[in-house]
DNA sequence: GCGCCGCCGTTACATTCTGTTACGAGTAGC
DNA sequence: GCTACTCGTAACAGAATGTAACGGCGGCGC
């Protein structure tokens, strides 16, 4: 992509399509704002775009079945915005075909980081087609297959999670090597704010670890940062 | 940043920002406090910030509109305080594009750690590409693995560390070899000001001298610099 | 509708971490 | 040696975290 990639935002806010275009303006990307299902139409009549990013709730007709409709024709890229910790959503909106999604409130940085890297990805792929990316997360022994939602051990082990334990492996790898703290969890997982005496992430956590380890004298993958929060101690990469 | 970082702190009730910008200078920071939109457009040509601490609710034009206006034209970090639990508020803050949101009343300490994430977040990716990270820092028989958070011994033994102890051995190892100090200690590991009473930076160093200790002739890796603070009396590599 | 089952938040209790205190040893200046 | 500091570390207590156990809830088969 020699020019600068052009981006379709699909948001009813104006507030935040607005805000959102200028971000994007302002960091090398040609944005286009719209806020129904029929100017999205138009507008993808009238350019062609690199990537979508489209909000699940639209005013007439959802973003799903705008997403549906795209897929059947295109493959464009499209990066999906959910309704805070709407689980379900989330996974219709990957097998609907999205490439991504992002849960609202999001920040816009990460929004950029997250365009970006789907754009590499789609770029590389189209240049060198066949490679059918599988976006997955590697760290110690294990693999986080982001498409069956579950762990995958070197010894071609499968262990299952549930949905919660998968977002929160999912978030913590995304976020390694750094630490996240609770608040943070709280707020991507739950949608709610965090209260010292909530102890739920501290159990989901507990509970991850114990799919984690394989034999008794495993080290902690997963660390606790006392007073902070909890890392991922091994390198992790995406792939 | 080599020199203090600059915060402008904007807040419409006097004793809040006056209280908040005592607080942040007391603990490293530059901090300059406006109570209004135009005052704060003012602060903004007259002088380059590093962060903004910026109220949601001010009277004449709201904080949304100056955050909206900010982002369109600079990437400047923001960190959003909102009314108490204002559930609204704090969504629509991240989505107009702050950083991080604090509800109000809030802990100025805590405050203080948001900053101090938002800081380190924003000019890492400024500054170091991330591949360029510094992931151990060896020095005597020893390794500390930054990713694993932990020390690893030349005969592959691991030491488990704590929270605060890693802490204190990576600001000790990013440092050497010059010496400490106390003071230096309290800012970056507890965020306060050192008071010569307080020996909780003297008790963390012990114990990590004993984690440290291998065998009773060990020479002491981490020294002490009477009336100054401490240094470690090894050379350090960083890789 | 009914009962079963798995997920997950809550609770309770055990364990670990860390700041504070206390006391003794070390140091410097006289 | 005396005094006023500074420093080392054991012991304590409060806070944070780990995790087993319980139970509500929704999905599913009947």
């Amino acid at each position: 992509m020699d020019r600068e990639p052009n981006i379709l935002v699909v948001d009813d806010d104006r507030e935040i399509r607005t805000m959102l275009s200028e971000y994007l303006e302002k960091n090398g990307l040609n944005a286009t704002a719209v806020g129904d299902a029929d100017s999205t139409r138009r507008a993808l009549r009238e350019a062609d775009y690199d990537l979508i990013v489209l909000d699940l709730m639209l005013p007439h007709e959802s973003g799903l079945e705008i997403c549906r409709d795209l897929r059947a024709r295109s493959d464009i890229p499209i990066i999906m915005l959910t309704a805070l910790g709407d689980e379900v959503d989330r996974i219709v909106g990957l097998e609907v075909g999205a490439d991504d999604y992002m849960a609202k409130p999001f920040n816009p940085r990460e929004l950029l980081g997250r365009i970006r890297a789907v754009l590499r990805r789609t770029t590389r792929e189209r240049s060198a087609p066949a490679s059918e990316a599988v976006r997955e997360y590697r760290f110690g022994d294990w693999t986080l297959d982001l498409k069956a939602r579950d762990l995958k051990s070197a010894d071609n082990e499968t262990v299952e999670l549930t949905g919660a334990e998968f977002r929160l492996m999912e978030f913590l790898l995304e976020r390694a090597p750094q630490v996240v703290t609770r608040r943070d969890l709280m707020r991507e997982l739950r949608g709610r704010e965090h209260d010292p005496f909530d102890r739920s992430i501290d159990v989901q956590v507990s509970r991850l670890r114990q799919k984690l380890k394989r034999r008794d004298d495993d080290p902690q993958l997963i660390k606790t940062v006392y007073g902070e929060g909890y890392v991922v101690g091994v390198p992790v990469t995406a792939g």
